[in-house]
DNA sequence: TCTGGGGTCCTCTGTCGA
DNA sequence: TCTGTCGACAGAGGACCC
């Protein structure tokens, strides 16, 4: 069987990349791509607004604190779209199977291709002269090497690690490292005195399934000596889809809360008959002020995609819900999403 | 410091029918 | 007929990712 050969190419701050590119008078200049409302978080902050502490996902109000000079650019989320879309036609005219992982990843399929590493220096090179855009690249033997390497030295960063390699190169690093092991998972390893890779890796299996229990401990333990076998898969199903809105200040006022509920499912419903798809699961999800968060859902008879019938039940969970504090957050979902097509494929046939 | 929006997946629990 | 078990499914919450 062929050694198995994996790519992860991750682009540079890329939503403040993009950017860039029809304004290059900021380049070199900290800039800063967020929301403009009082709760916004920054979606991506150049190198040079990074080296102030700005980050990804820290609030709008404190990255202005940290880095007063920063030029502060709203979102356009349809024009990186079109620059992702670039970026993978690249990718695609010389990988085969590729996964895209939001706008700015993908894991490619190398096994089987001559000369992988080369190939991958060439998309990188074809990337950055066609798109103006720069991405680092890890290889390795699995989507967690490679994932991992990407990540290592950013930006343009260009990493090959075996598993052995990558585990000798991060055993000291901390678990959070590895994709999966977020903060709430990373304290409760602390927690146990769990405080690197190896330490996770040496664990023992008793202890560890004591806390999370046999599967996840089994599977902390490999991620932690860098075995993974996730195939690359090039369809990945969509399965929901949402809108939801975090108001400027909470609202405790009920009706007010069923008009905002009602845009959203103005919102979310023109989007499924554009798409042409509908689903049976109807949620709304509830963030009240004390960040408590709350979800409601129906399971209908019927796939609908319309907002009158999506939105009576809407309004109907969330007067079942009855907020019992000033609300945060309002969003609606639906949920089971399959084709619309089929579906009236289906009311074709008459029942006999 | 006061925490977005849009997703996926997992776990736990309750219910229901075979 | 009653009881226990099991699997499927739904609903809720939570962790995580980009």
């Amino acid at each position: 069987m062929l050694d198995r050969c994996v790519a992860h190419l991750d682009m540079d701050a890329f939503y403040v990349s993009v950017e860039l590119r029809r304004r290059p008078e900021l380049r070199g200049r900290p800039v800063v791509v967020a929301g403009s409302g009082p709760r916004s978080v920054v979606t991506t902050a150049s190198y040079e607004a990074r080296r102030f502490g700005v980050g990804s996902a820290i609030p709008a109000a404190r990255a202005r604190r940290l880095c007063p000079e920063a030029v502060f650019l709203e979102p356009d989320f349809a024009y990186y779209r079109a620059a992702s879309a670039e970026v993978m036609a690249i990718v695609r005219a010389h990988v085969e199977t590729i996964e895209v992982i939001g706008l700015d990843e993908a894991y490619l399929e190398l096994t089987g291709l001559p000369a992988p590493h080369a190939a991958m220096r060439r998309v990188a090179a074809l990337i950055r002269v066609g798109t103006g855009l720069g991405c680092s690249i890890g290889i390795g033997p699995s989507k967690l090497v490679a994932k991992v390497a990407s990540d290592a030295e950013k930006p343009a960063g260009f990493v090959v690690l075996t598993r052995e390699l990558a585990y000798a190169r991060f055993a000291d690093s901390p678990p959070a490292l590895i994709p999966g092991i977020g903060p709430k998972t990373a304290e409760r390893l602390r927690a146990l005195g769990v405080d690197t890779l190896r330490e996770l890796a040496e664990a023992s299996a008793e202890m560890l399934a004591s806390q999370f229990g046999a599967r996840l401990a089994g599977e902390l333990r490999r991620r932690a000596r860098f075995e993974d076998d996730a195939s690359v898969t090039e369809d990945r199903k969509v399965i929901s889809e949402s809108r939801e809105l975090t108001f400027d200040r909470d609202i405790a006022d009920p009706a007010e809360l069923e008009v905002v509920l009602a845009r959203l499912v103005d919102r979310l419903c023109q989007a499924l008959e554009t798409q042409r798809r509908r689903g049976r699961t109807i949620a709304i999800k509830i963030r009240l002020d004390d960040f408590s968060t709350h979800t409601r859902s129906r399971t209908l008879p019927d796939a609908v995609d319309a907002a009158d019938r999506v939105g009576p039940v809407a309004i109907d969970l969330l007067r079942g819900f009855e907020p019992p504090r000033p609300v945060r957050l309002l969003g609606v979902r639906v949920a089971g999403l399959e084709p619309a097509s089929e579906q009236a494929e289906d009311q074709l046939v008459l029942p006999l």
